[in-house]
DNA sequence: GCCATACTTCGTCACCACAC
DNA sequence: GTGTGGTGACGAAGTATGGC
C-alpha cells in the first residue's frame, strides 16, 4: 500500500531528532496530561483548487513540514498502512478499550498473547517506512552512535566489562585497551580509551581486574593484569587515567573476577555468577534505554501521522461539502 | 517553606522471540 | 537447548505543580 498523497520534507526528520527527542518529547508531554500537541499543526497555502492537485503544507509539531496533495486524484489510503501494523494497533486499541470497560472479562493469556505478538518498535516503524516514503526509519545503528556508542557492547569487542562502585564502566578489550565510560554522561562522552603498552601476556587463565575504592591521594585505582594499576585522578572535570605500578597491596573491598577456565572454588564460581549477572544487568539497562528511545520515536512518528491524516480528513470533509453544494444547487 | 499529588525517568525482572 | 535482545510491568527516586 502506498501513500502517494503525502510527500514528507525532512527538515526535522525524526531519526535525526533522536538526541533531542527526549527533550522535545518531554516538552510535548509536559502540558496537560500527555495530549499530543496536534493543535500546533498549521496549514499553509491550501488552495482547494478543483481539478488541479492542491498541495497543502502541514507544519507538524516537530517542525517537520509535510506536503499533503489534493485528495481528489487518488483514492485515500487507509489510515492504518501496513497490515501488520493494523493488526498490532487494533489489538492495542482493543486492549485499551476492553480494559476500560470489562477488563475482568479478558483472559490473562489472551492479553499475554496479544502482547507477545507485538513486534518491536523498530520493526513496526521500519515496515511503516517501507510503505510510506515520508516516514523515516529507525536505524539499526545510529550513525552518531557508530563511532562512540553508549553501549559498552559496541566498544572494541571488550572481553571483560566491569562496573566500579562509582558507576563507571571499565572494559578491557582483546588488544588490552582499557575503556572507561561514565554512565552519568548518558553513555559516551565520558568514554575513555587507554592502551596498555607493556602489559605483556596476561597471567595464565586469568583476566583479572581488581578494583580499589580510593587511595590516599584522592585517586581511584583499578588493578589490571600484569600487576599494574589504572589510576584515576580526581582533579578537574575531566578525569585522567594513568597506568602505574600499584602503590599499595590489594586493598579491602577488592573485587576479583577470573575467567571461567580458572574457576575452582565455590567462591570463584559465585563471583563469576555475580559478574555475569552484572554484565547482564548492564546490557539490559542499555537495552531498556534503547527500547524507550525507540518507543518515543515510534510514538512521535504516530503523532505526526495523526496530524497529517487529520489535515487530510479536514480537506476531505471540505471537498465533500463543496461537492454537495455543486450537486444540489439551491432553487431559491 | 512545607506538603501532597501527579508526572517522568530509570533500573530491574520476567517473559517471549529469534538466532545459533 | 541455550544465549541474547526486545519489551511490558513494576517500583523507587527525582521533579514539577498547586494548595496551604
Amino acid at each position: 500500500m502506498t501513500m502517494e498523497t503525502i510527500d514528507s520534507q525532512q527538515d526535522g526528520s525524526i531519526p535525526d531528532s533522536v538526541a533531542e527527542s527526549e527533550s522535545a518529547h518531554m516538552q510535548m508531554q509536559t502540558g496537560q496530561n500527555s495530549i499530543p500537541t496536534l493543535a500546533q499543526v498549521s496549514v499553509a497555502g491550501s488552495g482547494t483548487g478543483r481539478g488541479s492537485p492542491a498541495v497543502t503544507l502541514v507544519q507538524l509539531p516537530s517542525g517537520q513540514t509535510v506536503h499533503v496533495q489534493g485528495v481528489f486524484q487518488t483514492r485515500q489510503p487507509s489510515v492504518i498502512q501496513s497490515p501488520q501494523l493494523q493488526t498490532v494497533q487494533v489489538a492495542t486499541i482493543a486492549e485499551a478499550d476492553e480494559s476500560a470497560e470489562s477488563e475482568s472479562v479478558i483472559d490473562f493469556h489472551k492479553r499475554r498473547e496479544i502482547l507477545s505478538r507485538r513486534p518491536s518498535y523498530r520493526k513496526i516503524l521500519n515496515e511503516l517506512s517501507s510503505d510510506v516514503p515520508g516516514v523515516p526509519k529507525i536505524e539499526e545503528e545510529k550513525s552518531e552512535e557508530a563511532g562512540t556508542s553508549p553501549n559498552i557492547s559496541a566498544m572494541a569487542v571488550p572481553t571483560s566489562i566491569y562496573q566500579t562502585s562509582t558507576g563507571q564502566y571499565i572494559a578491557i578489550a582483546q588488544g588490552e585497551a582499557i575503556q572507561i565510560s561514565n554512565p552519568g554522561s548518558d553513555g559516551v562522552q565520558g568514554l575513555q580509551a587507554l592502551t596498555m603498552t607493556n602489559s605483556g601476556a596476561p597471567p595464565p587463565g586469568a583476566t583479572i581486574i581488581q578494583y580499589a575504592t580510593q587511595s590516599a591521594d584522592g585517586t581511584q585505582q583499578f588493578f589490571v593484569p600484569g600487576s599494574q594499576v589504572v589510576v584515576q585522578a580526581t582533579t578537574g572535570d575531566m578525569p585522567t587515567y594513568q597506568i602505574r605500578a600499584p602503590t599499595t597491596a590489594l586493598p579491602q573491598g577488592v573485587v576479583m573476577a577470573a575467567s571461567p577456565g580458572s574457576l575452582h572454588s565455590p567462591q570463584q564460581l559465585a563471583e563469576e555468577a555475580t559478574r555475569k549477572r552484572e554484565l547482564r544487568l548492564m546490557k539490559n539497562r542499555e537495552a531498556a534505554k534503547e527500547c524507550r528511545r525507540r518507543k518515543k520515536e515510534y510514538v512521535k512518528c504516530l503523532e505526526s501521522r495523526v496530524a497529517v491524516l487529520e489535515v487530510q480528513n479536514k480537506k476531505l470533509i471540505e471537498e465533500l461539502e463543496t461537492l454537495k453544494d455543486i450537486c444540489s444547487p439551491k432553487t431559491d
